[in-house]
DNA sequence: CCGTCGCTTTGACCTTCGTCAAACCACCTC
DNA sequence: GAGGTGGTTTGACGAAGGTCAAAGCGACGG
């Protein structure tokens, strides 16, 4: 019953991928598990590595990051609270993992979670169906990344994050506050531009009157339409 | 044994998400399956649509576009024989899937081939596989769209069709001849360029002797080096 | 053999975005 | 309050690649 205590009070147990055990399912799970934490900038995962993790994320935001073999680096993902890390049966990490903001993570060695999925039908469902989910929102954002202006990119990706934010509440069209949890520069390495264009960009956004900032971090969306035009 | 003996002449028997089933459990799903082809061009799903059928390729290449609203369109998947087609559990489809050539399909449709997928755990478990390998693929394509060079992005295809042209047989250095099966135009949405670079930087490839072209479709490798430097 | 059709190549020009550089700003420590 | 430090904004400039336009090329049908 430990377990089934510890999970009860897990902050994603029925959203991550545990939500398809039962209790004493999640007492084998549980037995592998273990609490990390992560601060800012801090990496769980190098690219080109031995895989020797997966995870579900709990809280904080997680970016995938890819790179080019000169240094030219694209963020192909960012991960929210219930997500799953990682990826079983690879021997090598694809990406480097590396925390946002401040993250806490359950974290299962690879190989004794893959025996966990391989003996639980209706969680390897799940996490098909959410890698389903995944690729179709990877090659979303190929067309994002390839045929949308600097304008476009970002538009976008502030009404996605405005969605975000106030969870899946109705998007009332009045306008909504937030703060970012990237910095200028994490938004050019996600939306595949630079730091200056981000800036302009912004900017230009703010002077058309489709949002205001406030300090580095601090945004509302002031006219949605506007940004939704683009 | 009508099954067996229809599957068992399959071109991709042992290598499409079939190679998990026996002989037995695949009547199941031949009862399902029909063959079907197409020609260059035709379309076998629209994005937005309802996504009524999952398939097997089993000779020739498709594509898979998204499009914007106003009508920019992008490749974001190439898919070759024993490839999965489709999105199990998705009532609508994401993409269009059309036929870069002549193409053959094993064609199921999608409620029936899901009850089959959930009753067979193996099968079930090599979708997983090549879905995770697929989100690995989609997401080293971004970070090539995002951050390469025009010339970077040829040369990368080249080398990439080069070897899927010439099986697995191991990369000599020597010159490689082969077709295209795409015209400058669909290289063009696969790499996020448009037509006219694309014939530039080929021409401009050829200038510096690192390949050869013949006609429009023929081409072969003469510095694979060359190639490998960008 | 000629004309047409679809695709490709090449050129001239222009826009967008990246590069380089210099302030600027907020926040923190001393 | 002085001075850092890390992130942000703004400007001037250039290069890569998109756009528009015209010609070239090869295959096919008459």
């Amino acid at each position: 019953m430990i377990a089934a205590h510890i999970c009860s009070g897990c902050a994603v147990r029925d959203r991550a991928l545990c939500a398809s055990l039962d209790d004493v399912e999640l007492d084998t799970l549980n037995a592998l598990g273990q609490r990390r934490r992560l601060t800012r900038g801090q990496t769980l995962v190098w690219a080109g590595e031995e895989s020797l993790v997966c995870a579900n994320l709990l809280s904080g935001v997680l970016k995938l990051s890819a790179v080019t073999p000169d240094g030219r680096e694209q963020v192909v993902g960012l991960l929210y609270p219930a997500d799953f890390v990682g990826r079983p049966w690879a021997e090598l990490a694809d990406f480097t993992v590396t925390a946002l903001g401040d993250v806490e993570l359950c974290v299962f060695p690879r190989k004794p979670f893959e025996r966990v999925l391989e003996d639980h039908v209706r969680m390897e469902r799940l996490l098909l169906q959410r890698t389903l989910a995944a690729l179709e929102e990877a090659r979303g954002r190929m067309l994002a990344l390839a045929r949308l202006s600097a304008r476009e990119k970002l538009a976008g990706f502030l009404l996605d994050m405005a969605d975000r934010v106030q969870g899946c509440r109705a998007t009332a069209s009045g306008p909504v506050t937030f703060d970012f949890p990237l910095t200028r520069g994490e938004m050019a390495e996600v939306l595949g531009l630079t730091i200056e264009t981000v800036s302009r960009q912004l900017s230009r956004l703010k002077a058309e009157g489709a949002i205001n900032l406030m300090g580095a971090r601090g945004i509302t969306i002031r006219d949605r339409a506007l940004l939704e035009a683009a």
